[in-house]
DNA sequence: TTAATTATTGTAAATTTTACAATATATTCG
DNA sequence: CGAATATATTGTAAAATTTACAATAATTAA
């Protein structure tokens, strides 16, 4: 390799990981609390640089077990940083991805240089090292967007749900609110719900039915991409649409 | 910085281009002939690798008129690609932008190490070296889905154009065909275009009305997001959606 | 039994989508 | 000039979807 050439090969790249998770108590993010330089002592996304025998793809999923114990987690890729000083080491790249899950099935604990993990609420991020507010954003909007056209919901809630729930969650990404009724129309209209028959317990009130996703039906709709549109009649007046 | 940092920083990354063109022959890509190693005489994406004193965004555009003469092009971040072994040199993560233009409005001209650069037809594109073509058949895919979505035609149709150009834009991109009654009504229903009065000229046959973008409204809609849907009504039986 | 709390459901009006073919306007050629 | 040729343009009724809107049902706690 040439003199010339070799200049080029004196980058990094990291991957950086927005996971977000879903409980009763609303919409959070996953961060870590830096035991490492630089930015030591941060709360930031947990995000590494990648060992150059590893591919990208796995790197995500290195990454975010090492730091947090999370795998087997559903993971998209976003969008790639690269400008010249967000890095005080050198020239990083970074990667970012998101990551849906449900808080109650995953037991995070922190490893690794990693301190501590803890869910945010959304509305309550703190400021971050690196540009991570930026990607922190890039991948609000990108949840947002996603969640008009595909059925997410299936990583982001437990096996059985109320109707309720459901909506409380996308009314909690979209950051509006849904008419009961339209709502349940539409979503039940999609058919890739099963009502399964049982009810909410220990509740103090009148108990919700419990449904679960028809996962044959779910992953037709995900994997067929971008076409299925949740076109959501808001609560009168507002409108999401152009 | 220790050793063990250092051995991150032995990457690269590079930028590819998939620039799409439209003409009355249908929907083009640019590609230029390698007149460097690796993969020397070989047909691919205009792509470099990145000069790590610049930015990411500016790379993409720098990369692209370095190559072909192109600037102040439409350009989008698509995906970036990062198996290990993807570049016979070593570790090169690769940034795909895709970019679209009206191929009579650009001079397009090899340059730098590029031997040539040309428009292949998108449904006669040769084997590229490198992940080239899944970067073209990811570009393509986000492409169709984009245009469902966005008012993209500013970008591939000049600037006075007839409802059928528009509509042979909308086709070769989806790869189907509307009814030209119903396409008309959606479109013009969406309000973005202005009849300019003008009519075609030297054609042997009834001329079309010239149209042009309504740059305010064609602007709102597109930095609006993802929100507008072009649920086009397909002939006939078929469906786009779900 | 009543109060409190959340779950569930229907319908009519408005809008949008869909399917479908006849007519209009230009040029070229006899 | 009339006919042939070629593409552009337009309407409408039926079906489907979206929207706006509030009363009733099922639990537990007091």
């Amino acid at each position: 390799m040439d003199q010339k050439l070799e200049s080029y090969f004196r980058a990094a790249v990291s991957v950086d990981n927005v996971v977000f998770g879903f409980d009763n108590s609303g919409l959070k993010v996953l961060l870590i609390y830096r035991g490492a330089d630089p930015y030591r002592n941060c709360w930031a996304l947990p995000g590494d640089l990648i060992a150059l025998d590893t591919d990208l793809t796995s790197s995500a999923e290195k990454v975010l077990q090492d730091l947090t114990g999370l795998e087997k987690v559903y993971m998209e890729q976003i969008h790639t940083f690269g400008k010249v000083n967000r890095h005080p080491y050198g020239r990083v790249f970074t990667v970012a991805y998101f990551a849906l899950l449900k808080t109650e099935d995953y037991h995070v604990h922190a490893s690794s240089w990693a301190e501590e993990a803890a869910w945010f609420p959304i509305s309550d991020i703190p400021d971050l090292p690196f540009d991570h507010n930026e990607i922190l954003e890039y991948a609000k909007n990108m949840l947002k967007s996603k969640i008009r056209r595909q059925p997410i919901g299936f990583e982001l809630l437990p096996k059985y749900f109320t109707l309720t729930e459901l909506q409380n969650l996308y009314e909690s990404i979209l950051e509006t609110q849904f008419d009961v009724r339209n709502f349940r129309k539409k979503i039940l209209s999609l058919d890739y719900l099963t009502d399964t028959g049982m009810k909410q317990s220990s509740v103090t009130h009148r108990p919700a039915k419990l449904y679960k996703f028809n996962t044959k039906k779910y992953n037709n709709l995900v994997h067929s991409g971008f076409s299925v549109e949740l076109n959501f009649p808001l609560f009168p007046t507002e409108n999401l649409t152009v």
